[in-house]
DNA sequence: TTGTACGCGTTATCAT
DNA sequence: ATGATAACGCGTACAA
């Protein structure tokens, strides 16, 4: 690889000269621009970003930890994220947490040992020396922290909606599904439904879950009609575990919508293409890592900038596991 | 930031002395290595990873490039290959390259920047400038390049298994899809089930799709019912080809696995909780992304290694898109 | 066993 | 308008 210096003897000026150029700062003359643009093409040079980062105490890298890639709902805000950065020209060191502390106190020191300028995480445990303590800006990004830059989906609302249309789509043995307990929000989507459903005072059951992996969601819906077995309505915790529902149903020889009706939450890519599709409530993933992006970047290039929190909304998203209804409300 | 310095200085000692604690390197007096450690942790002290990778030209950072991460067969990839790298003190910068060249140079252009020791791509245009100009060790996950390393699956034994097993089931109006023409283990998969079809002198259909996308997925499946109505038997080019195909097949009314059975390819992990459960050709592809991890690291520690490649087995899933039928063979 | 001093490739300051 | 040079934080000859 070619060094500054070899630009410089190439193009017979000093070090200095060339920096200039690279860095468009200060004076130099347009012959010897033309000189060193032409060596640097020849010699295919490009600045060693290690070096650059050395002196100035800062790359132009950032940190993104998420629990697991693997999850369907990640995927996106990662893309969200990628593109948003890609674009300001920040490159991303990546990690899963698997929601461990310990993974993520590991990822986030090495983020700061190669000199991150940021940190996007989506973390259970915002309010740890491993977050407050560190000093650059940090965006948490689906859960929250208060007092601190975030970017969420309304969860509360999303709960409340979900309750709201499966009962004005008349189904009154509902089953509430709790998502994991250290999960924010899927708290926050529970008691907006929970809410909801008081305040009409409509009767439901709640099954508990305690994560959302592929192959557990399978033992909740197993549950979920063996307990309750004159459920009519499913709210799900979120799209994975709805999907798990549906399987069971159907395998079941339950028909949905008609005996049954099922509403989950995200809307990761593949509810859609379920059969029936499956009715959710929608959070803006991709959105919102571009979103948790854009904010970290103001804060990079802005250190006192009033620390503000995106809400997303949340939409209810009308597919085939729900009863269709005349205009209501 | 606490520097090795601010160590030495805090131990009465000299910075090599910290250095040589820290690298494990020389002789150091046991009662040294005590002060120097105490200080160390009271200081919270963690080595300048960037200053490190500066002076050895080389830094603990592998670049990882997926076609895109929203595609829910990469995810499986990239945590396979973070999973090995973690556990060898590796860490990932990441970026998607929606197959796009540009994209692609960019991203290898600052992953060199950056220092990295290795790069781990999943690209179309493995033979290009681009990698080939690379002074460190590349490896290409999933797609294949020859006489380079790289971890892939066998395409073309999947293509036969499908066809084989379709066959024994007894379809006989076959439609293939064939993936994308850019995509190499596509044109693979494809390949072997059309050898296999021929060699058994089954007639069959082909309908070409351009992408694996999930919007567009929907189009080839109702393309495909549309031109070949009488189709009993579809072999897709992937798990979301395939579920676009259930579902429109359904919507038509048509039973599956009785009047229509399908077999996809990939096994994603939604594949399992289709109604009816999707068969597949199954890819280890967190299996892989760790072959392809640990093959890096073999390249990174040893220069002078064979290139090696590594080419996975697929097996057949059977799940209920596929008939039932006594042991055969 | 320990310390001094140089170099890794940049940027920025200060001369010129 | 340009050049010499001191940092940035670390690792390693070489000297002591």
């Amino acid at each position: 690889m070619a060094t500054i210096r070899d630009v410089a003897k190439h193009a017979g000026v000093s070090v200095a000269t060339v920096s200039r150029v690279l860095n468009k700062t200060g004076y130099v003359h347009e012959d010897t621009r033309k000189k060193i643009e032409i060596a640097i093409s020849e010699l295919h040079y490009t600045p060693n970003e290690v070096a650059r980062s050395l002196y100035k105490r800062k790359s132009r890298l950032i940190g993104l930890l998420l629990p697991d890639i693997t999850n369907p709902f990640f995927p996106e805000l990662a893309r969200g994220v990628e593109d948003e950065m890609r674009e300001n020209d920040f490159r991303i060191i990546f990690g899963n947490s698997d929601e461990n502390t310990k993974k993520e106190k590991e990822y986030i020191q090495t983020f700061v040992q190669n000199n991150v300028v940021g940190v996007i995480a989506s973390t259970n445990h915002p309010d740890t020396d491993t977050y407050r303590k560190l000093n650059i800006p940090v965006v948490f990004l689906d859960r929250t922290a208060d007092n601190r830059p975030s970017v969420y989906a309304d969860g509360r609302e999303g709960g409340r909606l979900a309750a709201l249309e499966m009962a004005a789509r008349g189904s009154c043995q509902i089953t509430v599904m709790q998502g994991p307990e250290h999960i924010r929000p899927a708290q926050d989507r529970y008691q907006g439904a929970v809410d909801e459903l008081r305040k009409q005072g409509i009767s439901f059951n709640v099954i508990k879950t305690s994560s959302f992996s592929f192959t557990e969601a399978g033992i909740w819906a197993k549950e979920l009609f063996e307990y309750h077995p004159d459920t009519d309505g499913v709210i799900a915790s979120n799209d994975i575990v709805a999907t798990a529902v549906l399987h069971e149903a159907l395998r079941l020889g339950k028909r949905v919508p008609e005996e049954v009706q099922i509403i989950g939450f995200d809307d990761i890519p593949l509810s859609s293409l379920l059969t029936p599709s499956l009715t959710t409530i929608r959070q803006p993933s991709y959105d919102m890592g571009r979103a948790a992006a854009g904010l970290l970047i103001q804060l990079i290039e802005n250190e006192n900038i009033t620390h503000k929190s995106i809400q997303m909304p949340v939409t209810f998203t009308e597919r085939d596991t729900t009863r269709k209804v005349e205009k209501h409300g």
